[in-house]
DNA sequence: CGAAAATAGTTAACATGCTAAGGATTAGCG
DNA sequence: CGCTAATCCTTAGCATGTTAACTATTTTCG
């Protein structure tokens, strides 16, 4: 076992690569304070975060395909199988085969799901007034392009 | 059903509150990316990244308890519960009853797991240079900064 | 035209990560 | 000293989110 002294060294060298004190770190508890915050505004509603996403999509643009739907959040097909029979269970959306090509199945929003446009996006926007309540418009900015950047790096 | 330009109107004034735009999803996204690139490394070694976080806790301090790293990483105590368990199976840790407080768990380092420390970092750090490669240095801390801040204002 | 490749979606198993609840133990208070 | 409150940890159930594999369908290519 190195000496306690050698431990020390090779931590305070590596600090930035390991946690709490790392950039993963700190983007993760990030995302998991926002997913807590937001969680909590759209328990009433009987709604995960998740579910917005795929509302967000649809509002945009409705009858979207399961795979339209992963390519534009970044998912997997599987993650939104799964997320799309929680939210047909919540009559939120439906499914229904594309005639012209029977492998497409297209997701559609119900009256209800439609209805929450008008709902939720006042919540979601609560959050990030919360998150970044002391933080310049700049500042704001800035930590959108990084991010962006991050992700492009990534992808 | 409202006219579609009265909604396209709606989603335009709410789209920094809507995704994929939104804070929180790129928060989100950027987090499993991250998280995509460090399991493809880690994955060789039979780990995944939650179990880098807490060893990371262990090589600072060993003998740290349940809670005590639940503290550490802003993890709730039911959370660590299954990945220590998880880590005893792949003999990383052990886990000993605290004599002096029988209530406290304290997990222990094993050889391999403190072994480890000089394998694993790197690869974090390997994680980071992909994910900032056009970053400034400046724009680095930057990052890190306003993601503090974040956290800051949602604890 | 037919076979192979690609696409779409689902299923199964596993790893988080949460809430709620329960058992065991210790601390605090009257 | 005894009871209550608090703490610690675990368990159970549910929601992601992943990989790998499967079925069904469409596209591509020789």
């Amino acid at each position: 076992m190195p000496e306690p002294s050698a431990n020390a060294d090779f931590l305070a060298q590596w600090r930035f690569a390991l946690a709490p004190y790392n950039l993963g770190y700190k983007v993760k508890l990030t995302s998991q304070l926002m997913y807590r915050a937001f969680q909590e505004r759209l328990e009433p509603h009987g709604l995960t975060p998740f579910h917005y996403l795929v509302l967000c999509c649809l509002w945009e643009e409705d009858g979207l395909s399961t795979s339209g739907i992963a390519d534009k959040l970044k998912q997997l097909g599987a993650t939104l199988t799964g997320v799309v029979d929680r939210m047909e269970s919540r009559h939120l959306v439906y499914r229904e085969r594309d005639p012209s090509d029977r492998r497409i199945v297209r997701i559609w929003l119900t009256e209800e799901g439609r209805q929450l446009m008008q709902v939720l996006p006042p919540l979601g926007a609560e959050v990030i007034e919360q998150a970044t309540a002391n933080l310049s418009k700049p500042d704001q900015e800035t930590l959108l392009r990084l991010l962006d950047q991050v992700v492009q790096n990534l992808l």
